[in-house]
DNA sequence: CGCCAGGCTTCTA
DNA sequence: TAGAAGCATGGC
């Protein structure tokens, strides 16, 4: 509740430590709201508050303009351009992709879309929060998650670490009403404490592999573990399959995706996923 | 109310 | 080894 939104009451004149950051191939509100991350609030059309990379940011997107306040210009190119996936060339991707002309449709519902770099363990354990779960209940639950166990960093809460979280008992997560989950997540946290995840074989040995060492927790199946290697590890490859992908799937990629997306099939996932979900010809 | 949620584990034939 | 049932909770 108090993890959501900063002061925005002046809207008017640009307010002196907002930056701007020059866009294109980038839609903020697409990219925010295409279930990949959890803690943002929609303010206004195309103004958001994100909490991200223990921050806490106001972004507002007008034309090919990004207006950023929470964060300076240096720290912003530092971290957030990664974070956002700033210097990943999307136009050659999406004109790559859209040799297929089925693609290429699907481009077109949502052509500012970016896949997100967030951090491993977040995304781990946000991922582990949301199956077989609504994403306005998600934010909650990893809201209350924050609010309880992380610090706080002066009016909103760190993400906890997975050290905080392996600590705990199952039962001690009560009070974020996450359900069957909670032994997940316990199980989570202390095996990437532990360090049986591996961060570097995650991002770097194949796909398989990097599944295997995922799918080893408790209440983590292949669409979470595509989720995390996506999301959370860099790898573009990885391709998660939800009902929504599974649909669409079957309907226009029967044989699969042709050879030459598969190196960004996440990318194309992503794609599709929106696609499927907001044309409606897919239910 | 009842159905469903960017699934997964467990049970069953 | 495939397919269905059960799972906590709450949004709509």
């Amino acid at each position: 509740m108090n993890d959501s939104a900063p002061d925005i009451s002046n809207l008017g004149a640009l307010p002196v430590d907002c930056i701007s950051v020059e866009v294109g191939d980038f839609s903020l509100a697409q990219t925010i709201e295409s279930g990949q991350c959890f803690r943002f609030e929609k303010l206004d059309e195309n103004d958001y508050s994100l909490i991200a990379l223990d921050t806490r940011l106001r972004l507002r997107q007008s034309g090919d303009k990004l207006f950023v306040q929470g964060c300076a210009e240096d720290d912003f190119a530092r971290r957030f351009r990664g974070y956002f996936s700033l210097d990943d060339d999307y136009g050659e991707i999406k004109s790559l992709l859209a040799q297929d002309e089925r693609l290429k449709t699907a481009i077109s519902f949502a052509p500012g879309l970016r896949v997100l770099r967030q951090p491993l363990w977040e995304t781990l354990c946000s991922f582990i929060l949301s199956q077989n779960n609504n994403i306005k209940r998600i934010k909650g639950i990893i809201a209350r998650l924050c609010r309880c166990f992380g610090d706080d960093l002066g009016g909103f809460y760190s993400f906890p670490s997975a050290e905080r979280l392996a600590a705990l008992e199952p039962e001690a997560l009560g009070e974020l009403r996450c359900g069957f989950r909670d032994k997940y997540v316990v199980d989570a946290a202390r095996r990437f404490a532990n360090e049986d995840i591996s961060e570097h074989t995650l991002r770097a040995a194949p796909l398989g592999e990097a599944r295997a060492q995922l799918t080893a927790i408790f209440g983590v199946g292949p669409k979470v573990a595509d989720c995390v290697l996506l999301f959370g590890a860099a790898r573009l490859d990885a391709f998660p399959r939800d009902v929504w992908v599974n649909r669409i799937m079957a309907r226009l990629f029967p044989e699969g995706l042709p050879e030459f997306a598969k190196p960004y099939a996440g990318i194309a996932q992503q794609y599709l996923f929106h696609y499927a979900r907001l044309s409606g010809e897919f239910q």
